[in-house]
DNA sequence: AAACAACTGTTGTATATTACAATTATTGCA
DNA sequence: TGCAATAATTGTAATATACAACAGTTGTTT
C-alpha cells in the first residue's frame, strides 16, 4: 500500500463524496424534501418506530438539531410523534401514511439511480465493487476514534 | 444485480458516507479548518493557482458561497486572493504559507487515517477496495443527470 | 467607436444544518 | 422520599448554502 495509492484513493473518495452528495440532495429536493429530512425518513421507515435519541444516535447528530428536524416534519405532516406510554420520558416517531409515500418515492428513485450507475460497471466487476464497500465500511467503522494522531498546535505567529 | 443488492449497497454507501462525514469534519476541526475550508485548502493546494469560478465549479458549490468562504479564509490569512492582471474580471486564488502549512498538515492527517483504516483490510483485499471506488466513482460521473425518472406530483391532500 | 452581450465576482437576503448549554419532565434507585 | 440519570425541547450561535441583483471588465457587432 504505496503512499501515493492512498492519496490517489483518497481524492477518489473526496469527489464520490461529492457526487454523490449532489445526488442525494438533488433526488431528496425532486421527492419535495430535504437531505435531512430524506434521511430521517429512510431510517424511521426502516425501523417503523423508534425514539428520538435512539434515531440521533443512528444519524450521528445531536438530539436538539434532530428534535427541531422533527419539527418541520410533523408540521408538514410526513412523521407522526406520540408520547411513549410505557416511559413518558420517550417520544416515539413513525411515518405517517404520507411519509410513507415519499419514503417509497426515495426509495424508487435512488434504486433506479443505483441501477443506472451498475450498468456502467462491468459485469464481471459488479460484485466486487459491493463486497469492497462493505470491506471499506467495516474496516472504516473498526477505526473509529483512531485519527487526530496529531498534536493540535496553534501556528498562528 | 438483485434488487435486494442494490438496497444493501444504498444502505452501506449511505453509513459509509455518514461515517467518513464525521470523520473528515473531526479531522479537518483538529486541523483548525471547517470542512468547507478544508476541502477549498485541498483543491487550491493541487492546483496552487485558479480563479474562483473555476474552483466553485470543482467544488460544485455557488460562487457566492465560495466567494464569502474565501473572505474568512483571507481574514484568516489561508488564502492569498489577488486581481489577475492580464483580465481583471479574474482573482487569483492561491496558498499563504499557512494555509499551506495547514493543506500540508490536513493531508498527513488524512493519509494517517486511510492508512489506518486500510490496515483493517485484508491485504488480498485492497486493490480491489481500490479499483472498486474508482470504478464507482467513473460510473457516477457517467450517469451524472440521469435521474429524477419520476414525475414530479404533489401528494398534499 | 459605441452599444450591447457575456462573463467574474460580490452583496443582499433567506433558509438549512448543526451543536452546545440550559431547562423541563419523567423515571429509577438508594 | 429525595436525588441522580435520562429524554426531549428551547435558547443561542455559527456555518453552509443558494438565488437574485448588481458592479466591473472584456469582447463582439454593427
Amino acid at each position: 500500500m504505496k503512499p501515493e495509492d492512498i492519496r490517489l484513493f483518497r481524492d477518489t473518495v473526496r469527489h464520490l463524496q461529492r457526487f454523490l452528495g449532489w445526488q442525494a440532495k438533488h433526488d431528496a429536493d425532486c421527492c419535495g424534501v430535504t437531505i435531512a429530512q430524506c434521511h430521517t425518513l429512510l431510517e424511521i421507515g426502516k425501523k417503523k418506530e423508534l425514539s428520538l435519541v435512539d434515531l440521533s444516535g443512528m444519524l450521528g447528530l445531536d438530539s436538539s438539531t434532530l428534535s427541531r428536524t422533527i419539527d418541520t416534519m410533523v408540521a408538514t405532516k410526513l412523521v407522526n410523534r406520540t408520547a411513549n406510554p410505557e416511559d413518558r420520558r420517550y417520544v416515539t416517531l413513525s411515518l405517517t401514511d404520507k411519509g410513507q409515500t415519499i419514503c417509497d418515492r426515495i426509495n424508487q428513485t435512488f434504486d433506479q439511480y443505483y441501477k443506472t450507475v451498475f450498468a456502467r460497471i462491468p459485469a464481471d466487476k459488479q460484485q466486487q465493487v459491493m463486497e469492497s464497500f462493505s470491506l471499506l465500511t467495516r474496516a472504516v467503522i473498526d477505526s473509529e476514534g483512531v485519527s487526530c494522531w496529531m498534536e493540535v498546535t496553534n501556528i498562528d505567529q
